[in-house]
RNA sequence: GCCCGGGUGGUGGAACGGUAGACACGCAGGACUUAAAAUCCUGUGGCCGUUGAGGCCGUACGGGUUCGAGUCCCGUCCCGGGCACCA
């Protein structure tokens, strides 16, 4: 019998199901492995084949450690809420919890298609009530804790009222808001209950404020820091302005420091770490109070981290939004002050962006106090000090610091040297640290690590500052006016928010009628007018409208797979012992700062109240590479149109020849978007003369008809003088007939011509493709030969160029997967054709699990191959049973444990492409020796297991065996197998490769020696030169050195 | 500008400081076929030379450490990613 891989996977993964093979419990003596894949936002479009890398990947991790003797957890699941479906939902009237719940399914078929050992029965969707009962739960929490800063974690806020109404919180030490009052116990207790209810927020670990928000109008929601890219959405490109707004935060800030401190108990790649780590932002410096002339006590308050340099500080600059700069503008500079406050505030952060190198400001008028120099320095407002770092305000430093520097270029401030290292500070600022500082008072004389502590001190025994840590790390924005998201388990009373009580819990989301902000522009929530909060018959409060962000339901997600099902917790404690945390971790790199930051939050929260077993809940992660596609080739026809007719020539260098291909001027308004999915695979094209483009109108007029969008392609013959000169246009005109629906062709009889028409849109044929490079040129230039072009960079490099005589040059771009793109490969469409097995095992012999690479068909069928011969050790013609009982030769045993060995260590250190080079290995060396005996073959099944689970199930029941292969134990190594008694020696002269020599396993090293320098080889390139030196590497190399 | 990754055949990619290019694709030649497909065998980094000798050069470039460097160190160039008036 004929392997046939889709009958075997379609049995086999039946039989799973029906047997629960994949279902796992945590009452086991087992250790356990928990392997989590980033679970999916379930778009309409389903998977494509860069989806299941990280699933494939862990699930040969997966089953390997469970035939190592691991209880292992491998879940999954769905991010169900999120902004798409809520989109759909406004333009086409579906609730989102159906077309969700539609894509659920159709993603779960297709994953099933794969063979993935998931223990189905844990999937969770996060739009699930019963799910996000505990992601309100999780907040709930978070509005009653605060940080504090002696115990190092979040307390309960009844901790905090109880100490105010002692002590006031002069003394309390905790995260909270910059502008924070002080208050005293007897203030507390004559707060009223709503008073109280308000200064509590300043300390809790979510709460509402009035805050910048980053506004996108057109999605009608606010959006955080890492969903905005260049100054539009992240997801739809929309613009998006600053704008203040009140909304709900999170207190992330309180943690930067642990978030911090804990990357470095986790394995983790470095570059997320390093974004990590940037975004967190730590910086140490310290906080000085710069006194204002002629204003009494009030001082600016600045934050820098070049204490040492503040005897340079010849000038201050205030961000545009900093609170003081109306009062302290001296009325002659009002005005000019004014109108640059309302331009700096027209600016959006895109023209802020673009626009750094440009130096703006205004004079304020005012005069503050340089604390060491006792100069008075202008007070300026500059908007390249930003309102929301630091304080708000700068001491401008222009001799050390660049933009200092041109900004006191450009208002003629003065520029004083303070070390005597600094050079050329006529050209640009000096940010040394080396030298001895010099016009600097105090610390004249001395260098940069003696003179910090000397300021200070200074600063803190004068109470004019001291030294501060500061962050970038903002507060995390948490709500969105959305429909489709968790809502906030809050009621508003007398403009105070609280906590819906816990038995309130799941608050589910109401029905509304439409999904859009109401007239008045609340959240669309408002609009179910019954949805209110009534505690008692004659209370009514409003609930709040914003719902929570994507990022809520997957900041603890990885919890509630350990035990899916239980009401009265978000997991069960026993579970939780025994599951604790993620052991891998696998998913793509884009969330780097988003969810993986928020969800480390979260967890160091619950970890905090001792909900939680571990302060890192992923212990090590890797970022699969993307799977990206060949995109089309874009054509903005009229930015290139100016006479009669667009001529394009493709060059494939993969046939190299050239596809000739005409765009009719009337379609030049139109974007032409197409792919080259060449199935002329064996056939080559020549370019025939323009001269024809009536007859390519005609036929593309028809084509029109007929209601298709079709580009007009015109090929007189194939190659003649490729090897094919028998081909006629009939014969193509067949062959590309077979190809439907990928091509269309005709040929015009009255010239003899073929012309075959692409869809627009047609998907990628397997079989082949390649990269493209285009060439176009006007129709009135003769044909061009691009063979001289052919070494040209633009050329050489697939991007779009225009080229020194007009003509335009592209290529196909390899970019990341989407549907917007036409560069889709649906995974179905490979394993139908090759089975999961195949596929599964292509995709990771593409390369390491970390790289990107271009998704491309070209080596499946080694694949494909290597399968086959698998099978054809244990299955002859007519399907004979090929396998004996014959005892091994030494060679076979070797052979299969030199592939245990490789393929054991290979998986363990999750290099999945090498693994599989080394099975490819075993089944060469055992077709070459003919092997077909049980005991080398069952070990290679299982072997074979983790990677093609269908085919291996299939032999491993041939085999005899009536239970899964997934339950069989992982074969042990043994050295001895890999013994020999004669040695092969690779022999150096003076470090370059001159033969091999082959001695007794058991020879000394002076016998080596011996036998080397007598080699012929060595003597000849010893020549006259005596031996120096021989080293003798045990089991590598021998070199001699002359 | 700053911070991370990377640069190896025609291609994807292998190589604890120890025989560079495993494995696979592609290509070339051959076998089997009426033919094609499938399958199998052989070869395949470049150059020179042999025509079953062999030699030289090769891991972006230039230096260095070492008996020995794709791998470690210094400098340069290029590509990819992230951050960016962050004081």
């Amino acid at each position: 019998m004929e392997y046939t891989p889709r009958a075997i996977e379609k049995k086999w993964s039946e039989w799973w199901t029906k047997k629960q093979v994949y279902r796992v419990s945590h009452t086991t003596d087992k250790p356990k492995y928990y392997i989590l894949n980033m679970f999916p936002y379930p778009s309409g479009a389903g998977l494509h084949v860069g989806h299941p890398l990280g699933y494939i990947a862990s699930d040969i991790i997966a089953r390997y450690k469970r035939l190592r003797g691991y209880n292992v957890l491998n879940p999954m699941g769905y991010d169900a809420f999120g902004l798409p479906a809520e989109q759909f939902a406004i333009e086409k009237g579906v609730h989102p919890a159906v077309s969700t719940e539609q894509n659920i399914r159709y993603y779960r078929q297709q994953l099933e298609n794969l063979g993935l050992s998931f223990d189905w029965s844990r999937e969770i969707r996060t739009c699930d009530p019963k799910y996000y009962k505990w992601t309100q739960w999780i907040f709930s929490l978070l509005f009653e804790h605060y940080y504090d800063l002696d115990a190092q974690k979040a307390l309960p806020i009844a901790h905090l009222v109880e100490r105010f109404s002692q002590e006031g919180n002069a003394r309390v030490r905790a995260a909270c808001d910059d502008n924070t009052p002080k208050i005293t116990a007897e203030m507390w207790n004559n707060f009223s209950e709503r008073e109280q209810q308000l200064f509590l927020l300043h300390y809790r670990l979510t709460f509402p404020e009035e805050s910048f928000v980053n506004w996108c109008p057109a999605l009608g929601t606010v959006l955080s820091n890492d969903e905005v890219k260049d100054g539009v959405s992240e997801r739809g490109g929309y613009p998006v302005e600053r704008k203040r707004m009140k909304q709900w935060s999170m207190r992330i800030t309180a943690y930067a420091e642990r978030l911090l401190e804990g990357l470095e108990e986790v394995d983790w790649p470095e570059a997320i770490k390093e974004q990590q780590r940037n975004w967190i932002g730590r910086s140490q410096g310290a906080t000085v109070q710069f006194p204002l002339q002629g204003h009494g006590d009030l001082y600016i308050e600045v934050f820098t981290t070049r204490i040492d340099t503040i005897y340079g500080a010849t000038f201050m600059v205030l961000a545009p939004e900093h609170e003081l700069v109306p009062r302290i503008t001296t009325a002659t500079r009002w005005a000019e002050v004014q109108s640059y406050l309302k331009w700096a505030a027209s600016r959006s952060e895109r023209e802020r962006m673009a626009e750094v190198k440009r130096v703006t400001g205004v004079n304020t008028g005012a005069f503050a106090i340089n604390p060491f120099t006792k100069a008075a320095i202008p007070v300026y407002v500059a908007d390249y000090v930003l309102a929301g770092y630091g304080t708000g305000a700068i001491m401008a430093v222009p001799s050390g610091d660049q933009r200092d520097w041109n900004f006191a270029r450009a208002f003629q401030l003065p520029i004083v040297p303070i070390l005597d290292s600094q050079k050329n500070l006529e050209e640009a600022a000096d940010p040394t640290k080396e030298g001895r500082y010099i016009n600097s008072g105090m610390i004249n004389g001395l260098t940069y690590e003696e003179a910090v502590p000397v300021l200070l001190k200074w600063l803190e025994e004068n109470g004019l500052g001291k030294a501060r840590t500061q962050y970038k790390l903002r507060n995390a924005v948490f709500s969105r006016q959305r429909y489709w998201g968790e809502p906030l388990p809050i009621y508003w009373k007398d403009g105070v928010p609280y906590l819906l009580p816990q038995h309130e819990l799941p608050l589910v989301l109401p029905e509304i009628d439409k999904y859009l902000p109401t007239e008045a522009g609340e959240p669309p929530l408002a609009r179910a007018h019954h949805w209110r909060y009534r505690p008692s018959p004659n209370e009514v409060y409003e609930y709040e409208y914003s719902t929570m962000p994507g990022w809520a339901g997957s900041s603890w997600y990885w919890y509630r797979y350990m035990d899916p099902h239980n009401d009265e917790a978000f997991c069960g404690q026993e579970a939780l012992q025994y599951w604790r945390c993620v052991d891998w971790y696998i998913g793509g790199a884009e969330h780097a700062v988003g969810h993986l930051l928020y969800s480390r939050f979260w967890n160091h929260f619950l970890y905090d109240l001792g909900l939680v077993p571990e302060r890192e809940y992923a212990k090590k992660l890797t970022n699969q590479g993307m799977i990206q596609g060949r995109s089309s080739i874009v054509f903005r026809a009229k930015e290139f149109f100016y006479e009669e007719y667009l001529w394009v020539k493709v060059l494939q260098p993969f046939l190299k020849e050239y596809e000739p291909m005409i765009i009719p001027k009337n379609r030049m308004e139109e974007t032409f978007t197409y792919d080259f999915a060449f199935a002329v695979n064996d056939l080559a094209i020549e370019v025939v003369s323009w001269k024809l483009v009536d007859k390519i109108e005609s036929v593309r007029r028809t084509a029109e008809a007929d209601g298709k969008r079709l580009l007009v392609l015109f090929i007189e013959e194939l190659a003649k003088n490729i090897n094919q000169p028998e081909l006629t246009a009939e014969k193509i005109r067949t062959a590309l007939h077979s190809r439907e629906p990928f091509f269309m062709a005709e040929v015009v009889p009255e010239i003899d011509q073929l012309f075959v028409s692409y869809e627009l849109t047609h998907k990628y044929s397997p079989e082949c493709f390649s990269r493209l490079y285009v060439d176009i040129s006007l129709v009135n230039n003769d044909v061009l030969d691009l063979s001289a072009a052919r070494h040209l960079p633009m050329f050489q490099r697939a991007n779009f160029k225009v080229g020194p005589e007009g003509q335009f040059l592209c290529g196909s771009e390899i970019e990341k997967m989407s549907k917007s793109k036409y560069n889709v490969v649906n995974p179905d469409e490979i394993v139908e054709q090759y089975g999961a097995d195949c596929y599964r095992m292509y995709e990771m012999f593409l390369g390491p699990i970390e790289a990107s690479k271009p998704w491309d068909t070209k080596g499946i069928t080694g694949v494909q191959g290597f399968l086959k011969r698998v099978w054809g050790h244990f299955v002859g013609p007519n399907d004979t049973w090929l396998v004996n009982e014959e005892p091994p030769s030494s060679e076979e045993w070797r052979a299969l444990h030199t592939a245990i060995k490789k393929v054991t260590e290979d998986i363990e250190r999750f290099s999945l492409n090498t693994c599989i080079s080394h099975l490819m290995i075993l089944s060469n060396e055992l077709r070459t020796l003919k092997c077909h005996k049980r005991a080398i073959l069952e070990p290679t099944v299982v072997l074979l297991a983790p990677f093609a689970p269908h085919l291996a199930e299939e032999l491993w029941h041939r085999l005899g065996y009536e239970s899964s292969v997934c339950d069989a134990s992982w074969p042990t190594f043994d050295e001895r197998y890999l013994a020999s008694d004669r040695v092969v020696y690779p022999v150096q002269v003076n470090g370059k490769l001159r033969g091999n020599i082959e001695v007794d396993a058991s020879a000394s090293q002076e016998t080596i020696v011996q036998i080397a320098l007598e080699q012929d080889f060595v003597r000849r390139f010893l020549g006259d030169n005596g031996v120096k030196k021989v080293i003798v590497v045990p089991g590598r190399i021998v070199n001699i050195v002359a």
